[in-house]
RNA sequence: GCCGAGAUGGUGGAAUUGGCAGACACGCAGGACUUAAAAUCCUGUGCCCGCUAAGGGCGUGCGAGUUCGAUUCUCGCUCUCGGCACCA
């Protein structure tokens, strides 16, 4: 018979999903397994090759542990607000909403064709009013808690897409979405208040099974440092500046202090309320200058730049030597980083080395290095920013690092310098968006009550129907035009007021959608809690490597907020996260519509079927790591399922009741591996053994198999081609369907047989194999080997020593 | 610069308590079938020497070390990829 993939994948398509069979049940008695994969943003090119990975991967993973007796929740849903969908809907003068369910339809049917076993009862839809209301829902409470706030904030602003961005969606200083170059720009914006949760995101970290990397990656981006803050005063004014560090040891060799442009002092500098010496419209200029540039030109060339910078004519005096340290002002210096003001080491510090060299300014060593030298700093490379021993130090003299580092803030603070603070590479979320196709921020802006929230049984705040959604050059949202929808009563003393206009992130509907499908249709709570405790937390987390760090920061910092709040049942929302490579072109760059390398999953069901483009997907190498495709290694898989095809059909009378000992032997292997690798997540393995096991077959009689392996061969293969061998299942007669039924059993007893080969080294080489009984002694092997001409002639010399590894390898060692 | 991952045939990759390196697949070469091509099937395929043999030598990025034995463990390098970054 041939081998139909196209009518077979149509066929059962259709029955699975007429049927229950993947249906996640709520309180079910067996085991609960919660397999999570990212939804995805159902963007209007279809589905893509790395969404078809991904999926694939959860796919086999979530069959496996139906197939295993869990009661698997595996769901899916739309990420579908965005600005691709506004960007289209401007140029297409058609609604976002109208465009939404075009693609989400689309997704869904590549989905069904690729055979995901998605239990579809419970899918979502960010956009959707009755689960953003929930969205809005959880950002009250973040205003009732204290944890949103509004402030006047420097963002990131795309003058392309004229949105505000977060520092996370700003990617070498280029706007994440289309890649040019951004600007800062003060807007008022919401802002929440993570920086409350970076401990507790560190410290649960302890209590999940991330893989290595994705906690490494969290903890990085949080990065939690102790700095002290230490207050100069300024000769001659009555002013003082603050300086934050790091290595307040080095502070005996602190020579000058470098200021912000954006910094408060050079605001009192230039509006004349600090009289300095020096020619106020150079420091004007240089000022104006630097607040021009966009972080784009800041950042630039970072490494071995020429660093600028102006003179005050002011000095601080450095309380530990007595000295006074020029002020400058450098665009090096960020605003946003510590106090916006730094004290510069320049013999402990590169950056403050350069700067030193390129004004003169005096460079004096306080730390002796690592190799003992505690000779002048004239050059770069002679700059030690590492841990050593104070010198020139005064009472810290002779001091490792650490030490000196702990008695010079304990002196700083009791002498009134100095404050220790917590500080974090983690800011806070800049939580506003200037667009329409977001939720709506459901607060009440009152000219007598200032921010009211919007009462929670007026949720949702539904989004108007607009005529026009370009986002506004002033930086308000288009929702700002709506004046019957802007204008508003105050809900608590019905004076005027205004509605918010703007919308939340992307994140914002992400952060929580793995709760909403425990209970879809909830409108009463998030999800019902009893449900939740079933089902919660998730068991397995697949997802891309690009949301390591903010989609799984922000998410778990919902959750523990939820958490805080009693409205979800556990600390963590995921114990496992499993993250998965990236899939480039055949020429082995990232895919993109410019390279012309993009492969889509349905060129490839199209040609060839789902089973065997799922199945080339897995068998590519490993899910973790990145791959180039490659069209030609395709045909390999097509024949597997060609061959699979063939082999159950034309030998269906054949089978017998029992297998031969070769076939018992191997099956039973494969299934021991085939389910070990699938329980780790290594999905390539286990296509390699089934195609072993399919040579074997092929090798060997149909009479040599029992139609019990060939069934659990088809399980075993079932995660991988659930339309193949669902249809030889129903062809071997079998009842409807291969994906409830249970996982073959692997037979731990090995099998006793009448001899095996041991391999026989000489010093560590491999000469040869000998066929011996099982149960040989070191003894009768010994002697059996001496016999045997071909081994004995490697043997030179005296033997000095024959080492036996029973069952498994002989070594001798001779001279 | 910091953090993380990695380096195995022509290619993707196997090999986890240290024990037969190269499973499986692609590609390539030869053959069968065919008027022919495609498809399919069979055989071979790490490199070098050797007669297309027998046989031997070399071989998991480089250099040392531990061990009877190292792709695997330790130390020191080189390079590649991913993330972060004038973070003071």
């Amino acid at each position: 018979m041939k081998y139909n993939s196209k009518k077979i994948e149509e066929k059962w398509s259709r029955k699975w999903f007429e049927s229950d069979v993947y249906y996640a049940k709520d309180f079910d008695e067996r085991e609960k397994r919660y397999v999570l994969v990212e939804f995805p943003y159902p963007s209007g090119s279809g589905l893509h090759i790395g969404h078809a990975f991904s999926f694939t991967g959860g796919d086999v993973y979530a069959r496996f542990m139906r197939m295993s007796g869990f009661n698997v929740l595996f769901p899916m849903g739309w990420d579908a607000f965005g600005l691709p969908t506004e960007n289209y809907a401007i140029k297409m003068k058609r609604k976002p909403q109208e465009i939404t369910k075009e693609n989400t339809e689309m997704f869904k049917a590549q989905m069904k064709n690729l055979g995901f076993s998605f239990d579809w009862t419970r899918e979502i839809n960010t956009t959707d009013p009755r689960y953003y209301k929930w969205t809005q829902w959880i950002f009250l409470k973040l205003f009732e808690k204290g944890l949103a706030y509004k402030d006047e904030k420097p963002i990131n602003w795309c003058p392309s897409c004229k949105i505000g961005l977060a520092n996370e969606e700003v990617i070498d200083g280029n706007c994440e979405r289309c890649g040019e170059g951004t600007t800062r720009r003060n807007l008022s914006q919401w802002i929440v208040k993570i920086t409350d949760y970076a401990d507790r995101l560190v410290e649960g970290l302890e209590d999940t099974e991330f893989v290595e990397k994705v906690k490494a990656a969290q903890i990085n981006w949080i990065d939690r440092k102790e700095w002290i803050d230490i207050t100069y005063d300024i000769k001659g004014v009555n002013e003082r500046v603050v300086v934050a560090t790091t290595r307040p040891d080095t502070n005996f060799g602190a020579t000058f202090v470098v200021l912000a442009p954006e910094h408060d002092l050079v605001q009192k500098i230039l509006g004349g309320k600090i009289k300095v010496g020096e020619d106020i419209e150079k420091i004007r200029g240089y000022v104006k200058e630097s607040l021009k540039k966009s972080e784009l030109d800041r950042q630039k060339d970072v490494l071995g730049r020429k660093k600028t910078g102006v003179f005050t004519g002011l000095y601080a005096l450095n309380p530990l030597t007595k000295e006074k340290m020029p002020i400058w002002i450098a665009d090096f210096v960020l605003s946003t980083v510590g106090t916006g003001a730094v004290v510069g080491v320049p013999a402990h510090d590169v950056r403050d080395f350069e700067f030193a060299q390129q004004f003169g300014l005096s460079i004096k060593r306080v730390v002796e290095d690592d190799k003992g030298n505690r000779g002048e700093v004239g050059s770069i490379e002679n700059v030690f920013v590492g841990e050593g021993v104070a010198m020139n130090s005064d009472f810290l003299d002779g001091l490792k690092t650490k030490e000196a580092i702990e008695k010079i803030m304990n002196y700083l603070e009791e002498k009134g310098w100095g404050t220790r603070s917590i500080r974090y590479h983690l800011r806070d979320w800049i939580f506003s968006r200037q667009h329409y196709w977001g939720e709506p921020i459901p607060m009440i802006s009152c000219e007598k009550c200032g921010w009211v929230p919007v009462p929670e049984e007026e949720l949702p705040v539904a989004l108007p129907e607009v005529e026009n959604y370009e986002p506004t050059d002033t930086g308000e949202s288009p929702l700002a035009k709506i004046e019957d929808w802007v204008n508003i009563d105050c809900p608590k003393c019905k004076g005027k007021a205004k509605r918010e206009t703007d919308t939340m992130p992307n994140w914002a509907g992400s952060d929580w959608y793995f709760i909403r499908y425990i209970d879809p249709e909830n409108d009463k709570a998030l999800a019902d809690k009893g449900k939740m405790k079933y089902w919660l937390p998730v068991d397995v987390y697949l997802g891309g490597d690009e949301h390591n760090t903010l989609h799984l920061l922000y998410s778990r910092f919902i959750y523990q907020f939820l958490y805080d709040l009693g409205e979800v049942p556990t600390q963590e929302p995921y114990f496992k996260r499993i993250s998965h490579g990236v899939i480039l072109g055949s020429d082995s760059q990232r895919m993109s519509k410019s390279r012309g390398n993009v492969v889509v999953p349905e060129d490839i069901t199209n040609k060839l079927g789902s089973d065997v483009a799922r199945t080339y997907l897995m068998f590519m190498g490993p899910f973790d790591s990145t791959i180039a495709w490659n069209e030609k290694s395709l045909m390999g898989v097509k024949r597997f399922a060609q061959r699979v095809y063939r082999f159950v059909t034309e030998n269906i009378d054949e089978f017998s009741t029992k297998d031969s000992e070769l076939v018992e032997q191997k099956i039973n292997e494969v299934v021991g591996d085939v389910t070990k690798s699938i329980e780790n997540f290594r999905f390539n393995t286990p296509v390699a053994r089934l195609m072993e096991t399919l040579n074997l077959f092929e090798s060997v009689k149909g009479g040599e198999i029992s139609k019990e392996t060939i069934k659990n061969f088809l399980k075993l293969l079932a995660p991988y081609m659930p339309f193949l061998t669902e249809e030889l299942w129903s062809i071997l007669g079998e009842e409807f369907s291969i994906h409830t039924k249970p996982w073959p059993e692997y037979k731990k007893q090995i099998l006793k047989t009448e001899s095996i080969e041991i391999p026989v080294q000489v010093n560590g080489k491999m000469r040869g194999k000998i066929s011996v009984r099982p149960e040989i002694t070191e003894e009768q092997l010994k002697k059996k080997i001496f016999a045997d001409e071909s081994m004995k002639k490697h043997v030179v010399g005296d033997v000095k020593k024959l080492i036996y590894v029973k069952g498994k390898i002989v070594n001798i060692v001779c001279n």
